[in-house]
DNA sequence: AATCGCGCGCAGTTGCCTAC
DNA sequence: GTAGGCAACTGCGCGCGATT
């Protein structure tokens, strides 16, 4: 196993209550280019009093060495790095060196991430603890070492600028909007983006504000970052929702729409100052199914309201979250997507769930937003059992089965081993009002299927 | 010229202790 | 019971000089 390296940075021995941040930064000012002296001098100033061996006394200035590098504060040979020196020349100014200190975090090491993540937590009604932020990170594909206590550190940091409320992962929303100049919520909107519009909107801050043409920013993204996007539907899968998020502007490139319609015009608005908006992007991309997370904040009373968006893309999110939801209801983990709603006008997903309880089991998902569910579309998901190894199916829909399909399911059942679990629009309502009705719905199934497959012995 | 072995720097792991 | 400070340990990989 390849030991991963952490998201996260190292934090031991960089605590605010194990060292001052304005002493070590002009230590670093002063023995910068000479590690050893630095750790030397640091040991000197903080460790030499503890009760351990000097090899001991040794490590942790080490390990403060280690951690001010992983923050980006100064080099392998303790040399100030470009953020450290700006960190040094505010140093008599406590109030703005947390500040500073805050934003970095925010912004350049994964802190939004970790604040998001703690918010997911909390609106789950869960306190938040160390193993837990560890695991729900880990299913966002941010890592930190087991036993690690890199998040406390940054929470420490945190709390010294206000950001958090003191020995408490509470987040003080208002602080937060006045040290970043953006929110949590806004931090949710461009999850929520695609892949595409990210890119689109990353190339767009990096090259100097005015107007550009449409098309050449698409190039441009492409080249950077290596996302296609298809020319024909820029406008309507990048550039307006963009614009109704309010982060873009657009100008018709030809004055009257017809043949030969011109590209067109793009800027970016004052939203976000792009020097906040890059580097919160950048984190997003690290995320993994980032898209989803908001959504999965929402009840599932609201997810159910979100199938009937406008956009298509929000429908198919909504479609995948439900799927979540239901799934999560009964324990089972998240495999991963073979269909997504994004790609079928928010009109159908397939998800693929696994069960380790009592006995393994691989649930295949399908999630439809639509009025009926033909025979056909349950054959193609027994279809897809062999390929994927399933032994559960499972058709969410808001509208209904049809009786061919109901019939189709049962003569399955009756005949293989496969699972074929329904639940309808009906049934959603129920699940709506009451979240644990749910169990009633697969306990009726499970009692359907256990009639259909009766041995004869 | 190739490779070997060693020390070192680094990152992670584990466990204990105390304060809250 | 958890966080976080403190201590000690493990293991990896790299660079470098010694060795073949």
């Amino acid at each position: 196993m390849v030991v991963r390296k952490s998201d996260l940075p190292f934090g031991s021995e960089f605590s605010p209550s194990q060292i001052e941040l304005a002493p070590v930064l002009e230590l670093a000012d002063e023995y910068g280019g000479d590690w050893r002296a630095f750790e030397k001098a640091v040991r000197e100033t903080y460790f030499e009093g503890y009760n351990t061996s000097d090899s001991n006394k040794a490590k942790l200035a080490n390990n403060t060495k280690l951690s001010m590098i992983a923050y980006g504060i100064i080099d392998r040979d303790a040399n100030l790095t470009e953020f450290g020196r700006k960190l040094y020349e505010m140093r008599h100014n406590e109030e703005q060196l947390y500040v500073a200190m805050a934003r970095h975090i925010l912004l350049n090491l994964h802190g939004m991430n970790l604040i998001q993540c703690v918010k997911d937590i909390q609106a789950a009604g869960e306190t938040v603890t160390l193993i837990k932020l560890r695991a729900w990170l880990d299913e966002r594909g941010i890592h930190f070492p087991r036993g690690g206590k890199h998040p406390s550190i940054m929470r420490l940091w945190l709390e010294k600028a206000g950001i958090l409320q003191p020995d408490s992962w509470d987040v003080n929303e208002t602080r937060l909007q006045e040290v970043l100049g953006t929110s949590i919520k806004e931090f949710d909107i461009l999850s929520i983006f695609t892949a595409e519009q990210r890119a689109y909107l990353k190339a767009l801050t990096n090259i100097e504000g005015g107007t550009h043409l449409s098309n050449e920013i698409a190039k441009l993204a492409t080249a950077t970052y290596g996302v296609a996007f298809d020319e024909k539907n820029l406008p309507k899968q990048v550039l307006y929702p963009l614009q109704r998020a309010g982060y873009i502007k657009l100008e018709r490139g030809t004055k009257s729409p017809g043949r030969g319609a011109k590209p067109f015009y793009v800027t970016i608005t004052e939203r976000f100052k792009a020097d906040i908006l890059g580097p919160l992007l950048e984190q997003i991309d690290t995320q993994v199914r980032s898209e989803l997370r908001p959504l999965l904040r929402k009840s599932l009373d609201q997810i159910l309201d979100e199938l009937s968006a406008k956009e298509t893309h929000i429908r198919g999110l909504a479609l995948e979250a439900l799927a979540f939801k239901l799934m999560h209801l009964i324990d089972l983990e998240y495999v991963g997507t073979r269909l997504r709603g994004s790609e079928t006008g928010g009109a159908e997903v397939d998800l693929i769930f696994e069960g380790a309880r009592l006995v393994y089991s691989r649930w295949q998902v399908q999630c439809k937003n639509t009025a009926r569910v033909s025979l056909d579309d349950i054959a193609k998901e027994v279809g897809l059992t062999h390929f994927l190894k399933t032994n559960v199916i499972v058709i969410v829909t808001t509208g209904e089965i049809g009786t061919k399909a109901r019939q189709y399911a049962n003569k399955i059942m009756t005949d293989s081993n496969l699972c074929i679990v329904t639940i309808d629009g009906n049934d959603l309502a129920q699940i709506r009002s009451k979240p644990v009705a749910i169990v009633d719905v697969l306990n009726r199934e499970a009692r359907h299927a256990m009639t259909l497959k009766t041995l004869e012995i």
